[in-house]
DNA sequence: GACTTTAGTAGCGCTCTGCTACTAATTGTG
DNA sequence: CACAATTAGTAGCAGAGCGCTACTAAAGTC
């Protein structure tokens, strides 16, 4: 090892290909769902896969997340960011040598475009490893940020009930979350204001609708959480 | 965009160049250092950079990682986990199209190969815009998964007291940290257990060594914090 | 009107957390 | 040796946070 400069050389060029994966979510019918679609050949070896497409010339890879989020979707996805970038040898659709991963998150009750279905992540078809994989990374991604960032708020339309949004957080987390506490936690961290809105969903009293209207916090520094689970 | 198939055709290959960056990070002197490397040519348009590779045929970007750290560490960095990926258009000093950034970290104390040099994060020379945000997203990253993974530990050597631990949080999240706080919290965690041994630094009474030993805990599933600092 | 269903709140008790204030053990200094 | 200085480590209080039960409110259903 000690006779290895740790400079690397003027590299050769090498060059390989590279793919760009979105995976699109959305909360539908109780359960997370992610935007698959149906191979346009049926002699393809996946019938399924994630809209994808390969690095256009000086296109930056969250440029091209971008266009293929609206290929797929029709529209802009309220969220887009990268996750991942695998290169392992699972095979990928396009039998890219990169896989660059993007999650975008995508309203309630989003249509998507003609041949994309959106597919229950605990019922997913038969789909290329690597985008299985990368299916995965997207939930647990969502699962460990949703505390941290506003990713709750992209998967639901500007107004809201707070039901609506507890539910989210109950899908995304995977477990039920008490009522009043939700509530108290949300009022303390100013993320929502309500609206003068009311909506009656069928039965039982009609819900305020709800904002994201974040508020700077004042202090906030807290200690150290150990928020590890061994 | 309707008129467009979501389905993307089968690709034409194209191809690129891709590179794997590492940032090795150590706590050294009273702040976070990353590991650099000076140019082997003094011609060359960064005098500076961080240690990086192109990806070579079959090798998945993990195996190439762990080489280019063990090439500019002289040993295996504690831990090794995929950063980010950038392709915008910042240079990187091999004019890599696409750079996978991995972060390492170092325990205390180490000593890097020849040529290579720890600088403090916040005294970084000039150096390719593209490794300063790759070195940039390593700090952030770091800081928001220590409380969420055994980083802390990874920077340390196996037997450590607890007032170093407690610098290190302070050191990655920049504040100060109460030191009867943060020792109960820890307790709670159950992360570390107490050795037989002590050590005397010089003045003051001798602190006992811990190492890091997490058992499971019992639990654990806490409502919502929404820890979302806006 | 009684019952069901969903929204939303009050408040109790326990835990967690920031903090002050202590004790403990060592080195340095006259 | 006495005593200050320095670092390690703990006790315990007060207030904030959190889980929970139990309630009230407003709608539809029969």
């Amino acid at each position: 090892m000690s006779d290895r400069l740790p400079v690397a050389p003027r590299p050769s060029v090498r060059t390989l290909t590279a793919a760009v994966d979105v995976v699109l979510l959305t909360p539908r019918d109780g359960s997370m769902a992610v935007l698959l679609l149906r191979a346009p050949d049926n002699q393809a070896r996946d019938r399924w896969l994630l809209p994808w497409d390969s690095l256009r010339a000086e296109e930056a890879p969250e440029v091209a997340a971008a266009r293929i989020a609206r290929g797929a979707l029709g529209t802009t996805p309220a969220a887009l960011e990268q996750l991942v970038t695998f290169g392992d040898g699972r095979r990928h659709p396009g039998d890219a040598r990169l896989s660059v991963a993007y999650l975008g998150l995508v309203a309630q009750g989003s249509t998507a475009s003609i041949g994309a279905v959106w597919v229950p992540v605990d019922r997913l078809p038969v789909i290329a490893p690597r985008q299985r994989a990368t299916i995965d990374a997207a939930v647990e991604g969502l699962r460990r940020r949703i505390d941290q960032s506003p990713m709750a708020f992209r998967l639901l339309p500007p107004a809201f009930t707070l039901s609506e949004l507890q539910s989210i957080y109950e899908l995304v987390l995977s477990r039920r979350l008490h009522k009043a506490s939700f509530r108290r936690a949300l009022q303390a961290a100013l993320l929502v204001e309500p609206t003068d809105e009311w909506r009656s969903e069928g039965r039982g009293r009609p819900a305020q609708l709800f904002r994201y209207a974040p508020r700077k916090r004042r202090g906030g520094q807290r200690g150290v959480r150990f928020d590890l689970i061994v």
